[in-house]
DNA sequence: CCGCATTCAATTGCGAACAATTAAATGTGA
DNA sequence: TCACATTTAATTGTTCGCAATTGAATGCGG
């Protein structure tokens, strides 16, 4: 009979990458969630400010990409970012099934405002930068397998 | 004026870990979604289940300080769980304070269904056993420290 | 023993996340 | 051109996740 197979047990919770990732998860959206609520943002609301940062004028459908997040998460989402002023959603002319995301100047300006963000974060982790940076390219191309699988 | 420093930017999306984690976490749920549906179960009513296949008879916080989570998150999944047979809940006659959790026979019987699952997300995975362990430790360390900090 | 803080679960309200469906716009083939 | 499939958002319904509050049980100091 095992006895000290605990560390080897795979059905054993604290041996299991998924539950590491999932409470990771949960841990950042905890240290974010102070920094985030002086902008007024979840980190789901933070994470679209930051691709729309990148690159304005995007139908949702590019977000969803970005984010792997689909119309039923954002809708609402951008709906709520509307209402704060931080963007306008209006159909394409070119194509109207399409709604364009862009920034109002409230938007905008909300940048320069989150720039303290990512510091504060880097300095929660508690770890060099090039120790993250490996280990989120290692997550990476974790995530990047896993979504590979999905679709057989 | 930065030209080629995107690789740098902190605020840019693709630099930032926490998207790495929170993108996973995400892609992970997604590789568990046909597993579990056949246990009738969603992922962290499987995180649940876990806990207490290690360990039978808990009080509700123990669950929610092994996985993070507190009542107002467990005790409506806790009742889920009860609706489907699956666990017990009583309260402690010691302590009328706590609420027991406890297996029902199908809830015990439900670990060897459940027993293929690990295998088939490492499947998934794509990575060898040592690599995937390496990379827990690391993910488990950094929410640890980032866990450390939310109490100042 | 009594008053009071603490602990524990439950509740309420809000914002994700996703499956499944709907509806409108567009593209395609006969 | 017209029937039909595809694309894109929106909608509906269920389940998490958490902050804040409530209420009951417990523990503790005086």
């Amino acid at each position: 009979m095992p006895r000290k197979l605990s560390a080897l047990d795979p059905q054993r919770l604290d041996n299991q990458i998924c539950f590491a990732v999932y409470s990771a998860a949960h841990a950042f959206n905890r240290v974010y969630k102070p920094l985030l609520d002086r902008l007024g943002l979840t980190y789901p609301q933070y994470l679209v400010m930051l691709v729309l940062w990148e690159r304005d004028d995007v139908p949702v459908k590019d977000i969803g990409e970005k984010l792997f997040l689909d119309s039923g998460t954002l809708t609402p989402l951008l709906k709520r970012l509307e209402a704060a002023h931080l963007v306008r959603r209006t159909r394409s002319s070119e194509d109207e099934r399409q709604v364009l995301i862009s920034l109002t100047p409230q938007g905008h300006a909300l940048k320069e405002k989150a720039r303290a963000v990512p510091q504060s974060i880097l300095a929660a982790s508690d770890c060099s930068v090039s120790e993250l940076v490996a280990m989120k390219d290692e997550i990476v191309a974790l995530r990047d397998r896993l979504n590979a699988v999905i679709g057989e």
